[in-house]
DNA sequence: CTTGACTCCGCACTAAGGTACGGGCCGTAG
DNA sequence: CTACGGCCCGTACCTTAGTGCGGAGTCAAG
């Protein structure tokens, strides 16, 4: 089979069909060549495509960058060193996301730590500690 | 000063005007006493109110968890317990994303060291292995 | 009394990443 | 040859957390 229809594309690279014309729509994958009929005739390696689009999204790429990433492949004289580049800032990203999510259960943690469980609800020192009660109450 | 104006309660709880409007129509915060011109007037508490909401959003409670713990302050018979309950799901939540996310902070240190950042972009390993290139080839 | 700042309201729009729908062709198995 | 599934298209809708806008009414200072 050397060319696919949309429903074959989508069922083999496991996304919605409606995916794959909105990936069109946002310049992803190239418009495929139709049939007088104006069905799209996909080339095999557009699986391919597809799964690369996927799996840079799992490694926390936007489609934005992505769009990037692909448009790379095409530019004349892009060097490995471009993609590395790419793939290094994403890094920091990444790591600038764990960081502030780590913050945010350190601050949890003390919180449910300054909670004993027990206590009736106006005195939880949860409640009052994102209340504000002490720092103000003026 | 006992009660605000919406712009007053938006400056003195550093939020937008619309912002407040927002919460209101999400139920988040209580539809306030009106002027007979229908201007709103607000108590004074309210500043706390927002704060409260922006500290938990901060947390990385949405406005749907924080709704919630809203709730949890006016149901009656609700314990602290129940609060630090709430916290806690958010605690694992957290590591969850952190966890996720250091998995794809391997997976992308694997490939920019996999990639010496020198060659050409056809032999770039990380587009190859973005590509599937090492495991298929029918 | 007028003017300018503030408020009201509903609605539209943003970003991201799709999903769903309805009407109308196409293509092929029976 | 006809029926049914697949495909076409544009468009609307979803989520989250708001922001922006325009027209109309209001408040307070001068």
């Amino acid at each position: 089979m050397e060319h696919l229809k949309t429903g074959e594309l989508a069922k083999r690279a496991g996304v919605n069909v409606e995916t794959l014309r909105f990936y069109e729509r946002e310049g992803l994958i190239p418009e495929p060549p139709r049939r007088v009929s104006g069905y799209r005739e996909y080339p095999a390696e557009s699986v391919r495509l597809i799964r690369f689009i996927k799996r840079a999204q799992e490694l926390g790429f936007s489609l934005r960058e992505v769009r990037e990433l692909l448009a790379l492949r095409v530019e004349p004289g892009t060097t490995c060193a471009d993609v590395r580049h790419k793939a290094q800032e994403k890094v920091s990203d990444v790591r600038e996301k764990i960081a502030d999510l780590q913050a945010i259960e350190r601050a949890l943690n003390s919180l449910t730590a300054s909670c004993s469980g027990e206590g009736p609800l106006t005195d939880c020192p949860i409640l009052e500690c994102l209340n504000g009660t002490t720092n103000e109450e003026k």
